[in-house]
DNA sequence: GATGAATGAGTGTTCATTCAT
DNA sequence: CATGAATGAACACTCATTCAT
């Protein structure tokens, strides 16, 4: 009886939190990590400053739990994508970009604050940052051994290579964001795709790059289309 | 003589206003604009409160100018490359390529700055950065529309692969810089030409693009090659 | 009953802007708005500085509310001897002449920054203090057409009279707030009615004028009395 | 020969002292003490800052000689006009008042300084403002006490009247220096003698009075008949 | 003697954090 | 458990004063 009930305030209090982060990421977005203040998050949460308190130990905390966040949010997003391994290569490829891709624009607030808003603020920060950041290029890195190995693509530097990749996808992502880039998302995706194929001495029909594409955005991303 | 006396005092202001702005560029990419207090920068350079507000007018022109500072450089260092236009589509593009990254990797502070620790702070910096980086996106725009119609590079969207050119290009310098890619900087632009000419189906052979290199950095970067 | 919770600390929060108003008038009329810092109002009103703003939005203005505060209290106390208009001049000159010095005489520390400590430091306070002052020197405009045009007081220039007797009056009760003047309040009044009646022509026993400031002491001023 | 020399510096300093205390008093009495730099003053007086400094040790003792400048004026005003002192009480008084008002209307930046811009700032000037002002009514004590006496005006307190002339002068000096009492000089000055004439019980002619305020005006201040 | 660059104490103001109610 | 008033450390900026040239 106690238990259901505890249980019941529990989940009642991860509510709140994810109320209190979501609006937070809101604010953050906008305006910035050093320009929010406590004030701003709790205004935009309807809270009092207090309850802030009693779920955040303080400022720098709830921007680590957005970077968990949006760390689950790719993560989660990656291990979808990587669940259906196809022995195709350029499907291979071309999902796991439109998975990463989808995940930050249907996720703007939280894109926002991990490729602008929380850089160059401090130590801290900047590493939970790269880290987050440098999953893709892990994850690239690995792919590219695999595609060198057997596919004879002739990337001579895998290291460089894979940060090359992992920011060309960010930056573009984030002139999306801002909208100094004003196409729709599918342009975004098959421009990268097409172009790193390629560079990546891969074989590609642009149907079939759309094909992928679209399956993915069908499937798992279906607000993303309007 | 009048002249050489205010003349010798104006130099003299200069250098000093120099002095200053290497100071704060240096504490800033340590620490980043928000975390650095206006007494860093005069401990760094070693003078007074007074002193500082005398060369400016206050802690945002500071940055501002050290933006200046930056776009200069690499406004210089652009039209220095583009001086001795060659014909050679390769040797055109490793060899602006090379400048870009040398400037970059010449002046690591204000690198650091432009690429890191300005971001996310205020409308007005984000501006001025992005005006900063943009310049390259625009550089590199008209690049591919003269390759998509003189060689058939057969790029689709400009637009989107210019950028995706410059963020490749800037977020595998920030790397560089931060040592978490830990090469030379002629790896880093070999890397980065013999990438970007695959995806642009331009033929080259590594020893040429080597060569165009090594003139460009023999040529005005002798101290980056240690 | 949320009604009356938020109307307690509605009322008490006006009540701590009052003592903090207080405390604020008790420096500013020691030291002067200038040489008195935030500090000094927070160390007086035994509050944080923080407390202070949030209270007030800024040190100017908490002195434009004192200078309302004054301004509220000599137009109330104005309007409370007017509402008993007599017929008898001689009553309403003193009546009215003993209600403005009374108001001064039981609010020192307001008085003093009116009078002496807001002079001379900008614009703004200039054009609020005047437009207080000026209120007397109206009010008795209008009372000396009066008597011009019933009594034959035989004033020539009204809009100089005026002034002059405006000043008379805050003149002496500065000196009279500064301990220059060491007499009793009564001494003050009477002698301002007597010199100003004989000035406008206008017959009195000096009896009559005493009993009529007794009768506004009694009534309204009795803690001036010791 | 050295005694010609180094009285000729003598003066040329003496000369440059003036022009400085010139300069200042114009400034404050435009922007207030407070609000006025020491920058603000060697600008008007056209000499660097420390120019300024080998002439008076700071920024309260300009003030203070200031303070001297103005004193010394009235007192010369003052003995200029007693030097010749009528038997006639009212071509006295009226001469007086008359040489007093002219004064301040001749030097109306020293005069601004002493009625509005100096007041409200600290211990020691309000002490040594009021040490000047305070002659005149010292002057008009004397001069109370003797008409009491020998013209029997009925004066009962002597002490407080004194100072509500004064003020009644100074307060209508300064509302014209101001331009809030938008009339000629010698309205104010015929305005003052007559009002407080009548409240003295001296009888008088108009006719007299603006003779006596002639004859100053066109021997010593013809620039204020413009 | 004149200059004005350099100094640094001092001030108003902000805002993350605490804690009594 | 929620509230928001209270706190005070920290910072940008000013300006009277000094002193090397």
């Amino acid at each position: 009886m106690d238990n259901i009930i505890s249980r019941k305030t529990e989940d009642k209090k991860e509510l709140k939190r994810q109320a209190i982060l979501k609006a937070a990421a809101d604010v953050f977005s906008k305006k910035g990590y050093i320009e929010t203040s406590i004030k701003d998050i709790t205004n935009e949460a309807s809270i009092s400053v207090g309850s802030f308190y009693s779920y955040f130990n303080n400022k720098e905390e709830i921007l680590l739990q957005i970077f968990d966040e949006i760390s689950n949010m790719s993560m989660n997003a990656a291990s979808e994508s990587s669940k259906a391994l196809k022995d195709n290569v350029i499907e291979q490829f071309t999902t796991s970009m439109t998975s990463a891709i989808c995940i930050y624009a249907k996720n703007k607030e939280f894109a926002k604050i991990l490729f602008v808003k929380s850089m160059g603020i401090n130590e801290l920060f900047e590493n939970k940052r790269t880290e987050i950041l440098d999953r893709t290029t892990i994850y690239l890195k690995k792919l590219l051994e695999h595609l060198n190995t057997k596919h004879l693509c002739g990337i001579d530097n895998i290291e460089i290579s894979s940060v090359l990749i992992t920011h060309s996808i960010f930056g573009v992502i984030t002139n999306w964001l801002d909208e100094r880039l004003k196409c729709n998302i599918k342009d975004i995706i098959s421009s990268l795709c097409t172009y790193h194929l390629k560079a990546l001495n891969i074989d590609y029909t642009a149907e079939n790059i759309n094909k992928y594409i679209d399956n993915v955005l069908e499937a798992y991303y279906k607000e993303l289309l309007n």
